[in-house]
DNA sequence: AGAATTGTGGGAAAAAGTGGGGAATTATGG
DNA sequence: CCATAATTCCCCACTTTTTCCCACAATTCT
């Protein structure tokens, strides 16, 4: 089965919805029930896994050791950004405050698919990470895929 | 079946009663009988158990020694904590003076969902929390889950 | 071009959160 | 042991947020 692939900009409207490219959301599986997570990416943006990826992630914090400070705060803070959101009849997802303040999103988002998730970006700050990242794409390609 | 995830900020009433979000309601089993436990967290938060979760936690703590005096002293201070709470209407808990004098909350708190539980935090408390604890997110990650 | 799908916006209904009154229960003090 | 005070519980009313639904514009497909 395919991933996530491509990218839009749209628009996030006054209640803080956003569309989901009509060609990402027929890459989902059935299991995911038409249901994303949306917590906060490791760049300032925000993720959205398909709820059935994200219930493999899931399964492995479940089996981190809650009595372990260095674990608990793991869980933590990887679960209080988490939200689970589900497409409305027009395909588009709520997103709360606090991600989207994070991410610095107002009114319009770049929507990244890749691979496993999906990233949404304000535009302005994708194109500022990609000036900050000096690697260029072969270079990149050459160190990760490289043997 | 997936976790308690999410934040929100919430008010205290005077009543010391504080509402609990419906997406971590919406996540109890049933065998929860809509209670929760609560008891101090081992940080400055108070924790919230659904009861069924509770129940196997204590399992685990009766098989502790009470003839060790570290394994006595650990019971006492998790027992002596808890308080049994049952879900009003409203889906509101009450919290009990002792947990919101630990916790320092008085108003306003600041709810956390994590995972087998729920924190409940005063949301000053939380940012002091944040900025002491210096470890950023990626190098959590890449450290608790790292490989 | 016409039809169907996709993205955008907003209004109405439903649900969630907040606060408080009063009855029932428990605690305190004479 | 009773009277008073305090607390807990149950209920109702209000406000805000979320959810659901419909309308319209733009794009894609046939």
């Amino acid at each position: 089965m395919p991933g996530f692939k491509g990218q839009a900009t749209y628009s996030v409207d006054g209640k803080g919805r956003i569309a989901i490219p009509s060609k990402m959301r027929t890459c989902m599986s059935s299991e995911a029930h038409s249901t994303f997570v949306t917590t906060r990416g490791f760049e300032q943006c925000i993720f959205a896994y398909p709820l059935d990826k994200w219930l493999e992630i899931e399964t492995l914090i479940a089996e981190l050791n809650p009595y372990s400070n260095r674990h608990r705060a793991f869980i933590r803070q990887f679960m209080r950004w988490a939200e689970e959101v589900t497409l409305d009849a027009k395909g588009r997802i709520p997103l709360q405050k606090p991600l989207l303040e994070y991410a610095g999103i107002e009114k319009s988002s770049l929507i990244i698919g890749s691979q496993k998730y999906i990233e949404i970006w304000d535009p302005q700050r994708f194109e500022n990470y990609l000036e900050s990242e000096e690697t260029d794409y072969e270079m990149l390609a050459a160190e990760v895929m490289g043997n």
